[in-house]
DNA sequence: CCCAATCCCAACCAATTTCCTCGGAATATA
DNA sequence: TATATTCCGAGGAAATTGGTTGGGATTGGG
């Protein structure tokens, strides 16, 4: 019942891209430092982000990398998506799908369960956008700990 | 995202020894065959459950497996902890810990999306027992196609 | 009382996935 | 041109998954 550190490095590096939009294009080598992982890996997964149109890059010295359209456009649950693939708990209920893959299918009480548990995992996943999380971040330094987010 | 075969399995497993509640134990092999799942791998799934308490054994000839309490008393969460671990979607965010796993932990913006989903899953998991599902699986067999489940 | 059915247990194993690393080519800036 | 950067494909060690194998312990039935 985890992520890959795929979905979990992914979502912190646009999320520090999304801090930094509108500042010009962010390298790798920063973000792999200030998030903490290996830049060769981090490149792999910003391919990933790239081909799926979340990520922009600018080539060159001085270039880096630039999110694809707007924070409060992108959804946590797209991201994760790109990087670890369709949300499901099984292969069952997988949101990508057209053949049915187990021979119970309909009458199949367990595969109910799974899609309750995959509708729940996604709800929350789309409805977090990256500007949410940086509103939520300004909110935690400026010390306002108090506060409760409720815009969830 | 995904659970592995052990709980998919398991709460397979559970589910049929559900719905046998009552009739006496309940044989390995008469469950692997019903679920289609290999027999000595099912063997170490359930010796888990067993040790947990979910299940209680019978030896010898006529002996098998029988739900360790009311299937009303055993939620699903129950079954996938035992045999995936504690609920989380990343190491940082599990159910079982003392240990702050990261060193961001209390200011990290994604910690906090990885919390709202599990206990989202959580959530959902610990709402249904084997009761419930034998319930829905009534109904499903009475032809009762257009009912629509309201009890979560 | 023996035998077949059944659970119990520990070890082993192949395939896959994860989480990287490495080396170099392409591209842009100063 | 020198340097900073992205782009790309290959390789690989370690862990996990999804089992198998073989044998021992326990019990009901003939």
């Amino acid at each position: 019942m985890k992520l890959s550190t795929r979905g979990e490095y992914g979502l912190r590096a646009m999320f520090e891209l999304a801090q930094r939009y509108g500042q010009g294009p962010v390298s790798l080598k920063s973000i792999s430092e200030r998030q903490g992982i290996s830049a060769p890996y981090l490149e792999q997964l910003i391919a990933s982000l790239r081909k799926a149109g979340l990520v922009r890059s600018v080539r060159g010295a001085q270039g880096g990398y630039i999110l694809g359209r707007e924070p409060s456009e992108i959804r946590v649950g797209d991201i994760i998506r790109v990087l670890e693939g369709p949300i499901a708990p099984t292969e069952c209920v997988s949101e990508k799908r057209g053949e049915t893959c187990c021979t119970r299918s309909e009458t199949c009480v367990a595969r109910s369960v799974w899609e309750k548990v995959r509708d729940s995992i996604s709800d929350v996943l789309d409805s977090i956008t990256l500007a949410d999380m940086c509103d939520e971040a300004a909110r935690l330094q400026s010390g306002d700990a108090q506060y409760v987010c409720n815009n969830i």
